[in-house]
DNA sequence: GTCTATATTGCGATAGAC
DNA sequence: GTCTATCGCAATATAGAC
């Protein structure tokens, strides 16, 4: 996955920085002479790597949306055929994904309105392909009737609320370890497998 | 609390576009030509009702937290002496705090970055004292035994996290009304008074 | 591919006439 | 209290030398 050179491409060390700074300042009150001066270039320089500002953005955001549906589908995979297992590992692979690439998806989450109509609607896209995956799940655990919910609906907005949170307040090196909340996610989505299964 | 008179006062119809720009754009992204435009004064003559844009978004952040804390511990005094029954009315008081006052508690939620330090510091205060607030109900409960939580500085993180996610996806005349979400909360907290007592 | 220099636009904020 | 006019500055983006 990383260079073992020295160097990373310049691209990279431009997304990096703006990763950085789009996370800790919005992307609007970031200006391209911060980033630049981020990699240690001239802003024009950054031209040579990049078709605009927006475009960055949309690279960035479309880069963790679409590792985020994969990493999630792959762990669907592994968990087997039961649905409610499927919905324990979306969780559980949601909640890793948010905590170990926090600015990426904290950016993801947060700055829809600074692309463009058109790259907005492919960002939207892969968001609702992302809730459907869960949605769907859901449903067919309740449709096996080895789950009850009110709303399947209002399900998908509170597990996704959840999980998107862990972006906001997960800390690395602080009290609570990844695998704290995999012990503790029963409890908080034991609403979503009460009736439920070997998880 | 509302005028009864023809015309607001100029002072609230400023506000009142800038809430609305600031949650459709963003902080940043908004102009104070904008919001001039939105009001149908010129730029300058804002500045007669205003020191500054980071004022007015100042302002509109510390009322929005200063009710929603209000609003919150008037429902907990309202639920009696029960610590679950105050933790249950919490909740719903937020969850309708944040369903109809989308807008402000989403640029409450959201423009943190846009403050000055100080005025910055003057809302994580407040965030802090909602937030505890919640924590201490919680404690609370379980020193009565009425609740067991694998950890409470975590349920209070989630808890908040799907009161505020409310004023994302709730619409005032979708399919869900505030009565179907008071309903179903006991679902989705369920695990928050598991052990629990009246409601 | 990076640099310097610059074009162009829009921003927040102020001054002063009415 | 609103208007017109403008200041000073920083933004994104481009051009062309090296």
């Amino acid at each position: 996955m990383s260079q073992l050179t020295a160097e990373a491409p310049t691209k990279e060390r431009i997304t990096k920085a703006a990763v950085d700074l789009f996370y800790r300042q919005g992307y609007n009150a970031t200006s391209l002479r911060q980033i630049a001066d981020g990699v240690g270039l001239q802003v024009g320089s950054l031209y040579n790597h990049m078709s605009s500002k927006e475009q960055l953005l949309f690279d960035i955001m479309r880069e963790v949306m679409e590792e985020l549906i994969e990493h999630t589908e792959e762990e669907m995979a592994a968990a087997g055929r039961d649905h409610v297992d499927q919905v324990m590992a979306f969780l559980r692979a949601s909640i890793h994904f948010h905590a170990t690439r926090q600015k990426q998806t904290f950016i993801g989450n947060s700055e829809l309105r600074g692309l463009s109509p058109e790259h907005r609607a492919e960002i939207v896209e892969l968001r609702d392909r992302y809730e459907t995956i869960l949605r769907e799940a859901l449903q067919a655990a309740q449709d096996d009737g080895a789950l009850e919910l009110a709303d399947t609906q209002l399900a998908t907005f509170a597990a996704l609320a959840l999980c998107t949170s862990v972006a906001t307040w997960y800390r690395p090196n602080g009290r609570l370890s990844l695998d704290d909340l995999d012990r503790m996610l029963p409890q908080f989505f034991g609403p979503l497998c009460a009736a439920g299964s070997s998880r």
